[in-house]
RNA sequence: GGCCCGUUCGUCUAUCGGUUAGGACGCCAGGUUUUCAUCCUGGAAAGAGGGGUUCGACUCCCCUACGGGCUACCA
């Protein structure tokens, strides 16, 4: 059997890391074993549809490297992709159930039954409608056909017709057998009074129309696979394989990771930009490579010891018997160092269009600048960290004054002229470094307090690459004349002590 | 409350009955470096608890605890 797998997100707003997850691990399976990935739109509940969603799913997936097989954007045998498009093909199939007899028509009120609900709770009992009580509501099962007919006529409600004290089996891949009483689970609503099915019944006839050979969801699903394999049942049709992933949890406390644990602790929890609030793991200065590769050691492990992946080591590596069975925690700190493993792994030509969509190579020429970019690429985590790296090529940060303060008893400044002038008379400045030791060593200059004033005069600050490479991107002008400026501020500085 | 799933260093994880319980992030120390960072070396750090089964349990079974999920005409 081919393998067709699908990543059936809902267009509810912008997709998140476990959405992300669920995408990857889908994309991985299908092209572990030559098979289809699929994206189809579960966009069934029209009051919590949001503009924009489903194209930056889109979007998403295409930065990621995920571009689905068959979807509603690059179409394929099994459409539409889109549920809200499949309206007739669920229309028919709720009949040829209630045929069947595996479903049944009800008129109850909504507020009657949370009514129900409530009384239920109040006295701590949870409220099911199932075969306990079925004939008590307002259903088919209680009607003539001639009844039924004619209140089909109005507002009306299509439910799973449950029989009870069985004993459902179902299997998930990762957790295996699961057995449960059919006499727990509910009546559930198959088909919505507005004509649209819920997820179970779209999921189930869209999967099974779609020849999906293994449905990979989150673990939030397993508590309704059995709803799902009783119509399953009920239709006659074998059903897929199931695998239900463990679910990512906030970096600390408890539960799912939301969007307010990333504005909290500072990180994105979305792959992209969805609005000005919410920036993605892509404009924090994340490559997707490494993204895609933190993304996927979240759940699952390849049994080596290697961490560090490609997407094609991924697609060939990717095995049902790595994924983990508990949810895993999300670390940033991680995160942003298997990004950096990935950035050392680029070329400098790569890491510079990076760069260069993500705007960070503010007045600097990439072109010109390319062993500049080999310089500091072994400092990056996020390609973001380069502006900051690549700050002094413009301008020298302005002078950090507590060191500057606490260097200035030293007299930099004479330092500095000296310095300038050694500078002064050479042609190039690569034996620079040479050139300056000799000297310091012959006049018993202490080497720390030279280069710090160097370096303060240059850069501003006392951090960054190397000193000597910073005076050949910069130029003999420029070094000279930054020279210059700081020993006037040292001696303005000396007289105002 | 009911039902389901889960539980190895702080975190992500290896182990598929016999290991000094391994690796990675983070942390600490040392080294490299003009500085910070990178990088290198080393270190501290774990089987939730209780019962079984077994010559032997992290590993298999049961109970408890804890965590999570579901319990909608949401997905």
């Amino acid at each position: 059997m081919k393998t067709r797998v699908r990543f059936a997100p809902s267009p509810t707003g912008p997709l998140h890391i476990g959405g992300l997850r669920t995408a990857l691990f889908n994309y991985l399976f299908a092209r572990k074993n030559n098979g289809v990935f699929i994206l189809r739109v579960e966009d069934t509940d029209q009051n919590r549809y949001v503009e924009g969603s489903e194209a930056y799913i889109q979007k998403s997936l295409e930065w990621a490297g995920m571009v689905p097989d068959e979807g509603p954007f690059n179409g394929g045998e099994f459409g539409p992709y889109r549920q809200s498009e499949r309206k007739e093909i669920y229309k028919e199939y709720i009949d040829l159930l209630i045929q069947k007899g595996g479903a049944y028509y009800a008129f109850d009120k909504t507020e009657d039954l949370s009514n129900e609900r409530a009384a239920a709770e109040s006295e701590g009992r949870t409220f099911l409608y199932g075969a306990q009580n079925r004939m008590l509501f307002d259903n088919s099962l209680n009607l003539s056909p001639e009844e039924t007919a004619e209140k089909i006529k109005g507002d009306y409600v299509v439910r799973l017709k449950v029989e009870p004290g069985q004993n459902v089996t179902v299997f998930d891949e990762i957790r295996g057998t699961i057995h449960l009483d059919s006499s727990l689970l509910d009546d559930k609503i198959l088909m919505k009074s507005d004509g649209m099915p819920t997820y179970h019944f779209a999921n189930v006839v869209d999967d099974h129309l779609m020849q999906i050979s293994c449905v990979i969801r989150g673990e939030e699903w397993l508590p309704s696979l059995p709803i799902h394999q009783l119509i399953y049942n009920a239709f006659g049709w074998k059903e897929p394989k199931f695998m239900h992933l463990p679910l990512i949890l906030k970096p600390s406390g408890k539960g799912k990771l939301s969007k307010r644990d990333g504005d909290k602790d500072g990180f994105p929890v979305f792959p992209m930009q969805w609005d000005e609030n919410s920036s993605g793991f892509k404009e924090k200065g994340f490559i997707a490579s490494g993204f895609i590769n933190y993304l996927a050691l979240l759940g699952w492990n390849s049994g080596t010891e290697q961490e560090i992946f490609t997407m094609a080591e991924l697609e060939k590596l990717f095995n049902l018997e790595g994924i983990q069975k508990g949810g895993a925690r999300f670390d940033y700190e991680k995160a942003k160092w298997v990004n950096h493993q990935h950035l050392q792994l680029l070329e400098a030509k790569t890491l510079v269009q990076e760069a260069a969509v993500q705007e960070q190579l503010i007045g600097i020429d990439p072109n010109k600048h390319i062993d500049l970019i080999k310089l500091l690429k072994e400092r990056l985590f996020t390609i973001n960290d380069l502006k900051e790296e690549v700050h002094w090529v413009k301008a020298p940060f302005p002078m950090d004054e507590k060191i500057a303060s606490k260097l200035s008893s030293k007299n930099p400044q004479n330092l500095l002229k000296e310095i300038s002038n050694n500078i002064e008379t050479m042609e190039e400045l690569s034996d620079l470094k040479e050139r300056l030791m000799t000297w310091s060593k012959e006049n018993e200059i202490p080497v720390g307090i030279l280069m710090q004033s160097l370096r303060m005069a240059l850069v501003g600050k006392l951090t960054g690459p190397d000193l000597f490479e910073i005076c050949k991107v910069l130029g003999k002008d420029v070094t000279l004349k930054r020279i210059d400026q700081a020993i006037s501020y040292f001696n303005l500085k000396s007289k105002s002590l």
